[in-house]
DNA sequence: TGTTGACTTGGAGTGAACTCAAGGTAGTAA
DNA sequence: TTACTACCTTGAGTTCACTCCAAGTCAACA
């Protein structure tokens, strides 16, 4: 890990030199330091929290709760509690989403079989399949 | 199961009666039976299609997805293999979301031990924190 | 000394998925 | 008859999260 441009970041995770920019407006990324010509360089720490909040806005957190985790980091040891507070708030949100998330591969998984097994058979009307699958 | 009036069907779902009127205008449900007055009743088969409808933009399955789906099955024995490929299609999607939703877990389980522990101390530096965490 | 090329800014535009508002009708209850 | 409620339609508005655009700066290279 070195001293990144916006260019490499964004090619390092898969990002835009856009949302970069637009992250650190919104203060979901603080101030990004500057080389003297003003452009910016992301150092180890910028790349950690890149990496995490990148993690977890794929799988859904959303920007809004980032924003909030951002700022109370910024504030400093006052906010330890809330912080923590925050971060169990979303663990059970992603937990709920996990449950969803299974119930939907199951369902997947179980209506391709009934394609690969012939069971959706032919001439059956619209909503014929979906009575099948009220389990 | 019974018929069931947009609203009772709202409240079942737990998704807005504006919602189930923008899913049918735009093909996701199809037309939905009326009563002699114009009102809209909700069968067996359009409550089993919706239950799997929901669950599956719960787990981030796009409309568009879905409503290439319903516009297969419309079209009859055709397209079973077309369907059969965007089920595939959908699963691998979501099963990609759920390793993700899982690294995503696994950080938080993580992040917050470390608060639990103490081992995030006050006095750290805003990044400092992250560092923790490159592994 | 131009002319690339990578960066900068502020602000506007986009796409997905709802969500709401305005005005109208049908059926019931006082 | 009037009031109320639940439904209807069309079309516009909202939210979220980017994404793009125009115009400008700066360093390096021919």
């Amino acid at each position: 890990m070195a001293e990144l441009t916006i260019t490499e970041v964004s090619n390092k995770y898969h990002i835009k030199p856009d949302t970069l920019r637009y992250y650190e407006r919104i203060g979901l990324i603080p101030k990004v330091p500057r080389r003297p010509n003003g452009n910016r360089y992301y150092n180890d720490g910028l790349q950690g929290w890149l990496e995490m909040i990148i993690c977890l806005r794929h799988s859904g957190v959303s920007v809004e709760a980032l924003v909030d985790y951002a700022h109370l980091l910024e504030q400093g040891d006052a906010t330890l509690d809330a912080r923590e507070e925050l971060l169990k708030e979303q663990l059970e949100l992603l937990e709920e989403k996990r449950a969803n998330l299974d119930r939907s591969i199951k369902r997947l998984q179980h209506k391709i079989s009934l394609y690969e097994t012939g069971e959706i058979k032919k001439g059956k009307s619209y909503f014929e399949e979906y009575k099948i699958l009220d389990d």
